[in-house]
DNA sequence: CGTAAAATGAGAATTATTATCAAGTTTTGA
DNA sequence: TCAAAACTTGATAATAATTCTCATTTTACG
């Protein structure tokens, strides 16, 4: 991957500014201090990005995709209400890979959980 | 929700079938015999279906959707070389869901885990 | 029956994303 | 250093999946 300015913006907006945004979130973000940064940049980057592993779109949402600067294993909770997306530690579903290759016969390379429901806040 | 003809035969497409289903999958088998079914109206089965809770789609899988009539809980691997999808106990994941209840403070209503690897056939 | 509510087909519209391609930028190595 | 190769970009067209619109038809029920 050769440098350049425009993956370098991407990634700072994704690391300082939101979590787990839409690229559309991202896009209006980096618009206002680079409005010469087109849409298939933003998406050429976050896809190759993703790829090195530098950062994660996060599957199992409906679209919009979004997309996570910590690439370390955690799952993601929903809330139905506000929208939001939040960490949930990988702790709730410890062996679970192990488990479901011992089941299956197949081979994990990845995984994720999604959990829907209400957020604190939502609760109210 | 009233009866229609055309909602049970998207039901019994999707029940006698295929295993895990696109939409466009279950409309070329309804094709066949049922040329007058709509593709507006094969979504808008889908949609009310899983609404009622009869069939399920399945979260986490990127697009297109994919539609399961078991709706008992389970997870699901998708196969990364032969692109199929095969339903995981739940039995892999106990726990899972009080664990990021008590976790998080959070009430989560649903959960989805999705698997990506080597299905036993592709690992040969 | 009669009528209100629900469902339909056809196709337009929408949304998110990817592809195309000529022009600009970065890297390479002679 | 400098030219060629490889990579990246912006603008926009294209695509894919799904939802929306709306006039017409079907269903439920008093």
């Amino acid at each position: 991957m050769n440098y350049s300015k425009q993956r370098e913006v991407v990634l700072d907006a994704l690391i300082n500014n939101v979590i787990h945004p839409t690229a559309e979130k991202l896009y209006s973000i980096i618009q206002i201090e680079y409005p010469e940064v087109s849409k298939a940049t933003l998406y050429r980057n976050l896809n190759q990005l993703a790829e090195a592993g530098i950062i994660k779109k996060i599957d199992g949402l409906e679209a919009p995709a979004h997309f996570d600067h910590n690439t370390h294993p955690h799952y993601h909770f929903i809330c139905e209400k506000c929208g939001r997306v939040f960490d949930v530690s990988s702790d709730v579903a410890k062996d679970v890979v192990s488990k479901t290759e011992e089941e299956t016969g197949f081979k994990v390379t990845s995984h994720e959980i999604v959990f829907k429901g209400l957020c604190k806040d939502c609760q109210e």
